[in-house]
DNA sequence: GTAACTGCAAATGGTTTGCATGCGG
DNA sequence: CCGCATGCAAACCATTTGCAGTTAC
């Protein structure tokens, strides 16, 4: 598993001490395709007998968060904050209002959008999140079959 | 102030009965330029002397954002849920992230974004939500005098 | 060896909920 | 007058924190 070693690598870079439990979590983001609340990591990492305590992995998750290893979102729904490994090919997500699924996708329309807004506002992009509310194909023909009215 | 009848056909409606506390409420939101949190709201009606209980703005926030007359969405610095008025222009944010100032722009990229995403996912698009993280013009200059290293 | 890191348990704080009362239609 | 809305207090639960013991470098 190269991975391994060039996470040890990510930490030192950020003058952070490799241990087993950095990289264990980091491993585990880096498996999923959806960003992963806390509790989500500590559940992966017991299913694979890693022992870790879950106040660690928050504290793991907000110093990997500030060193920008990884990005910090929050999902609406429940209210819980979202982690995922902060990789350069940036996602979005199609949230759809009905089911609550999410969808990634990985068109991004405005790298230069953001070239403008340096630009203009002297603002500096660090990253973008973008997400799109809308009803799934799915929703949309169940709820054509019920006849529920369009809003 | 005829913001408030439109409040109250607002809530008619969306079978909601027209109470004092959900007019405050939506008379709060429609004055803030930006997303409010419930004990922002807390705090504004209590200093303009209208008495409500804490509980009882969770329960009409949650109640108008399920009716669509609210957007919520949340602070990824401090977790806390946000709400603002479903307004048909929408906005953007510019979140800096070293003085969590947050910035409004009102220019959208992509409405043909969405039309793509539509045909080819066959996902309708009821809004979006785009958030940019980065630094704002101001502590850049801060960090330029204080040569602290772009990372 | 020393500072950084982790585990554990308790605290914190935003949000929700049960129940009794109040009020809109 | 009926049922939805609200106030109040207690519960809930994700996240944080203090402290003691451990580990990386």
């Amino acid at each position: 598993m190269s991975e391994i070693s060039s996470h040890k690598e990510a930490l030192k870079h950020s003058g952070l001490k490799n241990t087993k439990q950095r990289n264990s979590i980091l491993n585990i983001l880096e498996k999923s395709t959806q960003p992963l609340t806390a509790d989500q990591i500590y559940v992966a990492l017991i299913n694979e007998k890693t022992a870790i305590n879950l106040s660690t992995i928050y504290r793991v998750l907000n110093t990997l968060a500030e060193k920008n290893l990884i990005i910090k979102s929050s999902s609406v729904s429940d209210n819980k904050t979202l982690f995922e490994l902060n990789s350069l090919e940036h996602k979005h997500h199609l949230v759809c209002v009905e089911c609550k699924k999410i969808i990634m996708v990985d068109e991004c329309p405005f790298e230069e959008y953001e070239k403008k807004l340096k630009e203009k506002m002297g603002f500096t992009i660090l990253g973008h999140k973008l997400e799109i509310y809308g009803i799934c194909n799915n929703c949309q023909k169940k709820n054509e079959k019920n006849n529920k009215p369009t809003v």
